[in-house]
RNA sequence: GGGCGAUUAGCUCAGCUGGCUAGAGCGUCUCGCUUACACCGAGGAUGUCACAGGUUCGAGUCCUGUAUCGCCCACCA
């Protein structure tokens, strides 16, 4: 072993050889108690930041801890296809303005491509982190298996009312050519210019100037006093009261002729000069005007405000399209036609200026959006979308009540069925949720779920319609009765005996036609069922076995369990042979309706997989755990595209946290009953950053609790935010990112877990900075260096003991210290695991072991050889401490544990042992040398001079007495003497632990001595002073609890015989 | 504008339901290359717990207000 802990040349070949055997991979057939967590997948189009090594850090830990804790742990590993972000980014890659310069299927291709080279590199930063996932279930959020999570949720939301198409006010980035959802919109601070502008007789003020040029109505508000004023010339002037008092140019020029409320100008019509020429106006009243803003009258773009847009919804007012999509004016701007917003804006201000209708221009301070990728203004406008309805009601399939979307996800956290950590978050979810509207769910780009909505030509809606095809397995042929492989071979008796039983059970199922394939046994089978039932058979070759020529007519006799099929082997088909017949199987089969398929065992199992899935991996699993007993009828659901005349599917796509918001299900193969979906929904925990609890986590809640019936998780655990050592966010254009990889490569992923998870609490930032992590990897080495010393006190001990039964029988005082430690801090360090308390537990670790157990019992060690307890009891550490570090204690597991093992399938310690008299005897040892070097210290004594001490101990001599030899060399003593009373040698000076007298023998100085014991007597003094205060408060003595009274009783008399004793020693000097 | 949170040692932060003589890491100072480790060991110093009131026998901890700083939400013609 190397003095330094070089990590990487460990963690690597660590990880892949955790790789190499299935101790990653979940048993879903176990008997455990599952313990699942979701990995939120990372966007494919990204690279690790920080903030996903700190949520793989806690959930690593998690994993682990609980896998050692005898659960069955699942955590699954994926991509999110991160639509519009990743669109951008193969955009700029491509040199592409709109996708619309190129064909839609090249482009998404593209996407593809990119999104495969981006994985790979993301799992390969996933796996530096020491990652515990289930790799052999990865998933991704835009593959076939979630797309048909994903049509599927989407046709029962429509069915069930909650999926509507309106016109609705979105957020239109003209820069993306996308809605944008309300929080992918970022505001940027702006000083705009206002102008108050005259429109007939009214003020009307506005920044968006280049929308006030068609007919509209005026608003006032109802209530708010209004005058009528009039110039020399006879002008008109209609402003609120205060701005018209507010404004002495107004009042130089115009004289109120009367005040009226708003309600009173209602009705009064007018043709008004606008930029664009004259136009309509009307006026109405509405309590949305505010009368403390500007004029306190303003005209109303309804097509191109969200505010305005309400307003015209409540009073039946026009919508008039101003812009368009391209984010250009329409013609009914007039001379601003065909300008762009921002153009627009500007040149209708100076037409109005030109035209002499403005007032007053000046600067105002507003907001703009803007899109969160494009970074492109992005425009309010109407267009119709698909959106999910939150307060819709519905009937919950699963209670057959009456319920919301909305309530549903109140009732998640109101009713405690979720928890969130840090509590204080629950208060923003409801929050949030209290103000949530409906969600809108299309998005007009290229790289996401289809909508899976056709229309036809009267543009009615049709959605994919659900078939359920049976299949039945054809009867026993004689290949079967002899266990013999492949050929073509007919039915036995007790074939044609499972083919009518088929056909009993399908009798009222309403078959219209059998399909099977050109093989004897599928035939025979099938034409015995037709028979019976009256229906044609259908032969499609393609329906066949697989081909099996390297194991045709071999005997599968002595083989136990499915044997296996070389799917490599040239003349056979390979796996993606089998994965495009099936899959152009089920495309042939989604056309027929009322059908039964008699199928062969392996084709149909890979029906059923490819029917779902495009992965070939995954097949063979499948394969294997594929069951299909004779005369047994099996559905396949499936979703067949709508037929029909002229159908037009939707061009646009779904939101990606539509797919997202299914991940706790999708990845467990939901909505079918999948093995993994029985044994390991819901999940237990779902951890991430809190700035996606909106955008991901309610919505997980949502889909979670609609379409399974249950809630996704119990827990919802958040980390802050990973910021630097100043509490400043990190970022790219701060420059004080610190790449992951960098500083794994830096320190090891050991130290950078550590350095994420301790100091950091749930919800707060973490500081991380260099300092922080290069501590930490002291702490890795520390622990390296301590297993080095482990291993060569081993060198000379035979090798075959029992560990169990030595940490049973611990035999020195220091030995059961630790044990009695030991046993304290797993218990505690398991009890704040439990409470998600991560950091707190990583804490007591790192302490226990570098203060503990290194500092005090591998010292004792030295002096008090025991080589196999400290080995055994080195174990236990190590297990205690993997799932904080895993690579550390699984390099040091296997460089001292000769049996072939991975520390994550041993127990998590769970040792009780309890000597509380060795504590204490040990713990005052420690303090009695503690002291001792301190007095060495303050004499500024050689460290390497040994000195004599004598110990007053009273009745804790005898005890301490077996701690003499430690003791001389832990202080560096020359000797130490321990009776019941000692008198106080000469020249010496004199601490008191306990009550206890330590006399050490040092060079004598008098006034140095008179100093300390004068400062000792006055800090003492102080705090009997205190003690003596509270006890003479009666108050105190009736109210505070009893045992606190006796210890500060105790605390008092101590202090005093303490003070007593220093005074003495004071006046003898 | 509404909400949430923070303010504790030079720096970054712990401190759960009130009992603290207020802790940790880093930094700093003194001494030491003692055969696991100088990515180390031993020891020291440093705090009106933002401010002002209140509740209480007792407040860093609870309540009210003020100030400063973060974050989130809503977006105002």
């Amino acid at each position: 072993m190397q003095k330094n802990y070089d990590h990487n040349g460990s963690e690597d070949a660590i990880y892949a050889k955790w790789e190499k055997t299935d101790v990653m991979t979940a048993d879903v057939s176990s008997n455990k108690k599952p313990y699942t967590i979701p990995l939120p997948p990372p966007n494919v189009t990204g690279q690790l930041h920080l903030g996903h090594a700190a949520m793989l850090a806690v959930e690593d830990i998690l994993i682990r801890y609980k896998k050692m804790t005898g659960h069955e742990t699942l955590w699954l590993p994926g991509t999110d296809h991160a639509a519009i972000a990743t669109e951008n980014v193969v955009l700029k890659h491509l040199g592409l303005k709109t996708r619309e310069e190129m064909d839609r299927e090249d482009f998404l291709s593209e996407c593809r491509k990119f999104a495969g080279e981006k994985h790979d590199r993301i799992t390969h930063q996933i796996k530096k982190m020491g990652a515990h996932l289930d790799w052999s279930r990865e998933a991704y959020t835009f593959d076939s298996e979630r797309n048909f999570a994903v049509n599927w949720v989407f046709k029962k939301l429509y069915e069930d009312g909650l999926i509507v198409r309106g016109h609705r006010m979105i957020n239109w980035s003209v820069g993306a050519q996308s809605v944008l959802a309300d929080d992918e919109v970022e505001w940027d601070d702006n000083i705009a210019d206002f102008y108050e502008f005259w429109c007939g007789p009214f003020l009307i003020g506005t920044v968006r100037t280049e929308t006030k040029c068609a007919d509209s109505p005026v608003v006032v508000h109802p209530t708010a006093e209004y005058v009528r004023a009039i110039n020399a010339t006879g002008k008109e002037c209609i402003v609120t009261k205060k701005y018209y008092d507010a404004h002495t140019e107004l009042r130089k020029d115009f004289n109120i002729q009367e005040v009226v409320p708003g309600e009173a100008l209602v009705g009064q019509e007018f043709t008004a000069e606008t930029y664009a020429g004259p136009r309509k106006f009307w006026v109405i009243a509405d309590e949305i005007i505010d009368p403390a803003f500007g004029t306190g009258a303003m005209t109303i773009s309804a097509s191109h405000s969200p505010d305005d847009f309400e307003l015209a919804q409540r009073r039946d007012l026009p919508l008039i399209q101003k812009i368009d999509f391209a984010g250009t004016m329409t013609d009914i701007a007039g001379p601003c036609a065909g300008m762009p917003v921002q153009e627009a804006r500007k040149r209708a201000g100076e037409l109005l200026e030109e035209k002499g209708l403005l007032f007053e221009k000046r600067p105002h301070p507003n907001r703009v959006p803007k899109c969160y990728r494009s970074g492109t203004i992005v425009e309010p406008m109407l267009s119709p979308q698909w959106f999910i309805s939150v307060e819709k009601e519905f009937i919950d399939e699963f209670t057959g009540k009456k319920t919301t979307l909305k309530k549903q996800m109140q009732e998640a956290v109101r009713e405690n069925h979720i928890k969130i950590i840090p509590q204080r978050f629950e208060k923003v979810y409801f929050q949030w949720i209290d103000n949530l509207r409906d969600w809108c769910i299309s998005r007009q780009i290229w790289w996401g779920h289809r909508i899976p909505v056709w229309y036809d030509k009267n543009e009615n809606i049709h959605l994919p319609v659900e078939k359920n095809i049976l299949f039945a397995r054809h009867g026993e042929s004689e290949a079967n009765a002899k266990k013999i492989l492949g050929g073509d071979y007919p039915l036995t008796d007790n074939g044609l005996q499972d083919a009518r039983k088929i056909a009993e059970n399908i009798r009222k199922k309403g078959i219209k036609k059998i399909i099977c394939s050109n093989l004897k046994r599928g035939h025979q089978t099938a034409e015995i069922v037709a028979a019976e039932l009256n229906v044609p058979v259908e032969v499609w070759p393609e329906l066949a076995e697989f081909t099996s020529s390297e194991l045709a007519g071999k005997a599968n006799l002595h083989r136990e369990g499915p044997f296996e099929i070389q799917f490599d082997k040239t003349e056979d088909e390979d796996l993606i042979d089998i994965s495009r017949r099936a899959q152009n199987v089920i495309e042939r089969l989604k056309k027929e309706d009322d059908v039964l398929v008699i199928g062969h065992k392996n084709f149909t199992a890979a029906l059923f997989h490819f029917s779902r899935s495009e992965d070939e991996e995954k097949f063979v699993r499948f394969r294997s755990e594929w069951k299909w007993e004779k005369g047994e009828i099996r559905a396949l659901t499936v979703l067949a595209d709508p037929v029909g005349e002229g159908l037009q599917q939707d061009k646009d796509t779904l939101d990606t946290w539509f797919s997202s918001a299914l991940w706790p299900f999708s990845t467990l193969g939901w909505p079918d009953k999948t093995p993994d979906f029985e044994k390991f929904y819901p999940t237990d925990v779902l951890e991430t950053g809190h700035d996606i609890i909106f955008f991901w986590v309610a919505r997980m809640i949502m889909f979670g609790r609609y379409a399974t019936g249950k809630y996704p998780f119990h827990t919802v655990y958040l980390h802050g935010l990973v910021c630097d050592e100043n509490g400043q966010k990190m970022s790219k254009s701060k420059g004080n990112g610190i790449d992951p990889l960098e500083i794994i490569e830096e320190v090891g992923a050991d130290a950078v877990r550590l350095s994420l998870v301790i100091g950091a609490t749930p919800g707060n930032p973490i500081p991380l900075g260099k300092a922080k992590v290069s501590g930490y990897r002291n702490f890795v080495n520390k622990m390296w260096n301590a297993g080095r010393f482990v291993q060569m006190q081993l060198e000379d001990v035979d090798s075959e003991f029992d560990v169990e039964k030595i940490l049973k029988n611990p035999t020195s005082l220091s030995e059961k210290w630790l044990l009695h430690r030991f046993s304290e801090v797993s218990t505690s360090v398991s009890q704040k695991l439990e409470k998600y308390e991560i950091s707190s537990a990583g804490d007591e670790i790192y302490h226990f072991v570098w203060d503990e157990f290194c500092s005090w019992f591998l010292e004792t060690q030295k002096i008090d050889r025991n080589p196999k307890f400290l080995y055994s009891v080195f174990l236990e550490i190590l297990k205690l401490a993997h799932p904080l570090v895993p690579f550390i204690t699984e390099n040091l597991w296997s460089e001292l544990n000769p049996k072939n093992s991975f520390l994550i399938e041993q127990n998590f310690p769970d040792l009780k042992f309890k000597d509380t008299e060795s504590k204490r005897i040990f713990t005052l040892m420690q303090e009695i040398v503690t002291e001792i070097r301190k007095v060495r210290a303050e004499k500024k004594l050689n460290p390497k001079d040994k000195i004599s001490v004598k110990i007053s101990a009273g009745k804790n001599a005898d005890s301490l007495d077996k701690t003499v030899e430690v003791m001389k060399v832990l202080a560096n003593l020359s000797d130490v003497e321990i009776t019941e009373k000692a008198s106080k040698p000469e020249r010496s000076a004199m601490v008191l632990i306990n009550g206890m007298e330590i006399f050490v023998e040092v060079p004598f100085d008098a006034t140095a001595e008179k100093k300390r014991l004068e400062a000792e007597i006055a800090s003492l003094e102080k705090s009997i002073s205190g003690l003596k205060g509270r006890l003479t408060n009666k108050s105190y003595i009736d109210k505070a609890p009893e045992h606190l009274v006796n210890q500060t009783k105790q605390q008092l008399t101590d202090a005093e015989t303490k003070l007593d004793t220093l005074q003495k020693e004071l006046t003898s000097l």
